[in-house]
DNA sequence: CTGAAAGCGCTAACAA
DNA sequence: TTGTTAGCGCTTTCAG
């Protein structure tokens, strides 16, 4: 059996108390028992129990963070992050993807149950349960999802770029676009698409079109391009993210298509791939928004802020070949 | 204050034993006393508190993970196949990237308390703090890295596909290769490079050199071919992962060097990128790493098993046309 | 079928 | 400077 605090104080011929007092260096002991003390830690081996210290304490110094599901690198690097600048702060860093489970709402419960406070992204949770636990007193920041009343948030520009994306993609030439993606599953894509038609609306003879996809990944990509082959292409595909737009592109490119000769097609996130294959799109700061989001957190934990604070982060169009250099 | 189990024995008028009971579905409780119990509950909106759970069930439902730094797709793969694994069975995940922090051990075992059982990737920690959580009968599985007595390991396999790389790379004329990547800093490598040297040696005229580099990433990349340049251009560049592969081909390609005309480049991984950017490389199940690596621990956790299991998944070669088509 | 009571390992008032 | 003691919130014998 590991040793507790009360096999320490006997070692040492000393109280509890003393020994917590030792651990934490407190000041009122005398140096000759805090050396006392430390020996017979070192001879146990002591450490104490998180569980025990924190069920007194009341407090976990440990945080968590909810993500939709993990399908990219998106929210990989953003967990990262997050996960880099806690650890900072000493914090323990819990994950939970909901991917669509049912019993997601549980889960984050009970996540909440072994945290200090958490991060959530995306519409992993009905917006009734945040309120709850925020009512409740839990630290929380929203992330990359609309806000909520008293509640921190922090989330990258989306309507700049966008209006950036809109212009650059009309002033190619283009008039049809077609929208690819779901807000539903993705909250940042109804600032953009309101971006893109206020700009495509001051254009004479612009029409935009919305395609909603059940998942933005590759393969979904593929078959919007497919689609669209067997009916009339559009002038530019501007995608949700950078997989869409990886996958449209391919499909397109199977099937002989000239992009962007006959077809712009645009991303979003400049992951890696993006860049290999030459694909226009908008620079989110990934990491940076998982790490605003750390430090938001542990601000509302330890300090217990007056007002929420809103972060929005800038973001960046970056043309490449495939939207027309 | 969130409500007790005491509140809800006051509540309902029974004792907290009954409570407990009612909340573990436990059989011995009367029809009318369960469904007062019940009520008690929904009224107070009553959830166990996990900490004092754990305290006296001396587990956590929890397990954790470690991994070295977080540069590129691969490690976030194999997290989330582990998370996902975990979530469904019913575990919450911790996750600790050690990026070569001092604090890294002590960050380690602070987890380890949290914990049921732990997943290690890479030299993330010292051999003698495992060995020490071992006998201490912590949980473990070892991942992607050397095994080590009585504990369980998954890993993927190295040394075949390497093999076959390096045949592919030697059947395509190439006889100077450059093994680019630090063994210390990915343990795969040592298997792979041994793979290599050893399918080198069987063919004459062959020379294996080695290039140690301290990240993994483009940018290193980069600068290994810039370095490579103003010396003499090898045949081939092994590349450690796909990243550094990546940046070796945009080196070269930098300056105006054909690929794979004049030089072969190979990766390993297959990340997304490396299917745009056409790169030849080693397939790894990232995913599937962390998932088994998740059923493993759990196996050690709940079963108690006698002995240890060493999982060596598939891996694939996928030529692409940067080491010649 | 139900309750009392003893922990699980720690912190922190309060005394001494 | 040090010790005593009462929790933190739960599970689980052991009686009844």
């Amino acid at each position: 059996m590991r040793p507790t605090i009360r096999d320490v104080a006997r070692h040492a011929g000393v109280s509890i108390a003393t020994v917590s007092r030792v651990m934490h260096q407190h000041a009122n002991v005398s140096e000759a028992t805090r050396d006392r003390v430390a020996r017979a830690v070192e001879e146990l081996e002591f450490t104490p129990s998180r569980l025990g210290r924190s069920l007194a304490e009341r407090r976990h110094a440990a945080n968590a963070i909810v993500f939709p599901d993990l399908s990219g690198p998106y929210y990989a690097e953003v967990v990262l992050g997050y996960e880099s600048v806690a650890a900072d702060l000493g914090r323990s860093v819990l994950i939970l993807s909901t991917h669509g489970r049912p019993a997601a709402p549980a889960m984050v419960e009970e996540m909440a149950d072994r945290c200090d406070g958490m991060v959530v992204m995306g519409r992993t949770v009905p917006d009734s349960l945040l309120e709850r636990l925020h009512t409740r007193g839990m630290p929380l920041v929203l992330l990359a999802r609309p806000q909520l009343e008293g509640i921190d948030s922090v989330k990258a520009d989306n309507t700049g770029s966008a209006e950036s994306l809109a212009a650059h993609v009309l002033d190619r030439g283009a008039r049809r676009l077609v929208l690819v993606g779901d807000p539903d599953l993705a909250p940042d894509l109804d600032e953009r698409w309101a971006a893109v038609e206020r700009v495509a609306a001051g254009r004479a003879g612009t029409r935009v079109e919305t395609i909603a996809v059940p998942v933005l990944d590759e393969a979904t990509g593929q078959e919007v391009a497919r689609t669209a082959l067997d009916d009339a292409l559009p002038d530019a595909f501007v995608c949700g993210n950078d997989e869409l737009a990886l996958g449209v592109l391919s499909g397109l490119g199977a099937a002989g298509v000239d992009v962007p000769g006959q077809v712009l097609v645009t991303g979003w996130d400049d992951v890696m791939a993006a860049r290999y294959a030459g694909l226009t799109t908008v620079r989110q700061p990934m990491r940076e928004l998982g790490g605003t989001a750390a430090r938001l957190l542990d601000e509302v934990i330890t300090g217990g802020r007056a007002e929420p604070r809103h972060v929005v982060l800038p973001t960046e169009l970056v043309v490449r070949t495939t939207s027309g250099a």
